[in-house]
DNA sequence: GTAATAATCCCGATTATCGGGATTTCATCA
DNA sequence: TGATGAAATCCCGATAATCGGGATTATTAC
């Protein structure tokens, strides 16, 4: 059945083994969890090593290692949703007492990848690194409802029991309702869906129409904000996540060696 | 000639292709700079976005991705180095007006991993996430002199030019002698060797006799410390990385399932 | 709607990969 | 210092995945 890419990815499932349940790993327990062979896992585990994706620390095991910090780090500084977003950021955490949040969507994940807090007490179960589900929040609505429809549509199928356990609508039909309404107003609302207490209000950041990359958030304390505040905010967080949406499909238009912040770094 | 893991290899190649001076590629530029065919090119990016470790973004190309975070993130709450070493990282901030940073060591570079400041107005070339050569300041000779004498010589040899510009030493002997020496005091201390004006202190993290894995190290501003604070400051780093790397080796002697913060997380 | 670009598919020859078992290296303790 | 056990690497032939050219299909731009 020949299988596409499959010693390179039975490389990159070893490095994705490693959770917060499970960080370090003996090379027994990667044997049984992989059912590699002892030589061919011996071969994954030297090549990650070797360029320090992963260490082995003696007593201890294998774990993953400083080059994701490095990684992370250049990604952080070259990725353009952050960088041209960080400034939105915060603009609305200086305009209001909350916690403002970029956050980027990948395989079935949502992850928050850079924030602004202003609230004097903030709240979050998810901070910046730690992986939320989709299926429940703000933030997954404003995305998935921006999905073309194909997309959405298999995406609604796959979490309607989360939208049924959030009372957010029992059929098919009434979540594709829900997200016309988001859609038109350009923001989605959850009232203490992720975190008790918690309100969020979160609009895409899109790079074409019907092509979410991105979120922007906003959570508000529910028993200290007013229906006209969140209004507010909901106006905000739209706004800001229209511009940058703008300046991302913009940056081409432009010119490819502007003064751009993701471009000046460029070899000269 | 066969060569071991070639696909996963060129896989991770790509990965690490992305740097400060060019973060982000385009597929026409990935073709020219790895010289792989267009087909195998697609299969690696294919298979390194549906992980998320790289994103496409169009007008902008392909760029590192927000698996990078989580990895990250994961790897910062589960590093035993880390987690051990924070505390006395803020030890000795508290103790002097100083930075302290935990660094690690892997392929030919060095990395801050974590860090905490209390001097007023810190400088510091290299923040969290940027690798640092191997071959200046006090942190790369704390490590390079607890090498195995067969390492120890390579990275002699490799770093004599940047020894003799630093005019730590002109002849291998003399390096030797200065590393005796570092072993016998147990730290090793830079003046203004990264960073004009700061003195670094730096001493090894082991995880046996002669083997480094990380390593402490404090700065201070060059002109607002006295001889004698500065000899405070060894003896602390020294006690301090001592005690980390006495911890890391017990860890295994004590009980596996202890309340060790690395294994706490582990599964029931 | 059309052109241009980007990404994927198809498939046979080639070539890297796999794994069993032996070997070496490393760490621990006597 | 030498012995013991565990961890990691090496060797090598059969096997099965990988590669790449060219056609095809998606996507974006105008």
């Amino acid at each position: 059945m020949t299988d596409t890419l499959a010693s390179a990815e039975r490389l990159i499932s070893i490095l994705l083994l490693f959770s917060e349940e499970k960080p370090a790993w003996n090379s027994e327990e990667l044997m049984t969890a992989t059912s590699y062979s002892r030589t061919s896992l011996y071969r994954y585990l030297k090549t990650l090593k070797e360029v320090g994706l992963i260490v082995s620390l003696p007593q201890h095991g294998y774990m993953l290692g400083p080059r994701l910090t490095e990684l992370d780090y250049l990604m952080q500084r070259s990725d353009p949703v952050i960088l041209h977003g960080s400034r939105y950021l915060q603009r609305l955490a200086e305009s209001f007492s909350c916690s403002a949040f970029l956050t980027r969507w990948y395989e079935q994940k949502i992850l928050c990848v850079a924030s602004e807090v202003s609230a004097p007490r903030p709240r979050s179960s998810y901070p910046r690194g730690r992986p939320m589900p989709l299926g429940r929040g703000a933030i997954s609505r404003a995305i998935l409802a921006h999905l073309p429809k194909r997309q959405r549509a298999a995406m609604i199928a796959q979490y309607m029991p989360d939208f049924r356990q959030t009372k957010l609508a029992q059929t098919t039909e009434e979540v594709e309702m829900v997200f016309r309404q988001i859609r038109r107003r350009g923001y989605s609302i959850a009232y203490g869906e992720v975190t008790a207490g918690v309100v969020g209000i979160a609009a895409p950041i899109l790079v074409a129409p019907m092509t979410p990359v991105a979120a922007l958030c906003v959570t508000l304390e529910e028993k200290e904000s007013q229906a006209a505040q969140r209004q507010a905010v909901a106006t905000s967080v739209c706004q800001a996540a229209d511009e940058i949406s703008q300046i991302l499909q913009n940056q081409s238009a432009v010119d490819h060696r502007s003064d751009s912040p993701v471009l000046q770094l460029e070899q000269a």
